[in-house]
DNA sequence: CGCAACTTGTTAACGTGTCAACCAGATGGG
DNA sequence: CCCATCTGGTTGACACGTTAACAAGTTGCG
């Protein structure tokens, strides 16, 4: 259609400054676990929310969290299971249902990851921001979250 | 050591905005590109560069450009050539090096495909930031980019 | 109840990313 | 020149994510 509305120096910018920043901290993050706590950021995340929650996850309870395909998680709690870290269990309210619990092992890996973990948030992230990068920060992120929803549910006027 | 610096509300605020506007990004950009174009974002970016680029590149010169693994790198350009939109040729001045060429599918997908994706940029971020969060959101990434490679080049000294 | 529609979860097949091993050509000190 | 070492690139094995198909259980409307 008509012409395309290019991005400007500062908008480029801002874009590119983002996806740098994007791929060089997903890297970083998941080599720093699985380097120094034997974790990917996919097992962490689901320790994480295992060992936050008071009791076992169902496991669409734990997809649900994450944001993962169910088939995804599957596969990954099959992986995890196999290592020792998570124990699938019968549901006893629902036949096809799963339980998912973190086994003793899986709450040590995660509370020794935890701390560095933080130590690396702060050393990458959050201790170089100013309290006004940080409130930045979290406003735009929320502006794009708002706006991504929005896509996926294109309107129903 | 001692003990932990847990993350205080401002900044697990910030941290956790990012983490989910980074993923809920990467996704959009994929699927959006994917669906529309025929394009997985990965493509996307070899195909800009290529095109970006005066003459053929070397591998290892774009190699470098994307920060890729050279295996990754070369398994997808492996695909890319049996789907025609790149071509690899022999270098003459370096008898083992791969000259990489866009082909002209190469080129119609690119230019196809870029107005839609800078428009999907401008309607999940750009357009709905304002000059000042601009300019805040390329400072974080560049401040967080200067980090990570402190990280990984843990000085001399 | 009886059956269709939906939900929960697993599996198979495929595309993709990483690591380690490898080959071939380039390079540099003896 | 010769060999050790480095560099550019490919390959194989494996981990991972997505899609589609499927099995099994639940729900709800007739």
């Amino acid at each position: 259609m008509t012409e395309v509305r290019w991005l400007d120096e500062r908008e480029q910018r801002a874009w590119r400054s983002l996806m740098a920043m994007q791929e060089g901290l997903a890297e970083f993050i998941d080599r720093q676990l699985r380097h120094r706590c034997g974790l990917s950021h996919a097992d962490y995340q689901v320790l994480a929310h295992l060992s936050e929650a008071a009791d076992p996850l169902r496991s669409f309870e734990l997809g649900r969290l994450l944001h993962w395909e169910k088939s995804r998680l599957s596969q990954h709690l099959t992986r995890m299971e196999k290592r020792g870290l998570v124990r699938r269990e019968r549901c006893h309210t629902d036949q096809r249902g799963a339980v998912i619990a973190i086994t003793a092992e899986g709450t040590e890996l995660i509370e020794a990851a935890a701390p560095r973990h933080v130590a690396d948030i702060r050393e990458v992230v959050v201790d170089h921001l100013t309290p006004a990068e940080l409130e930045a920060l979290a406003a735009i992120g929320d502006k794009v979250r708002e706006r991504l929803e929005a896509q996926d549910q294109p309107s129903a006027g």
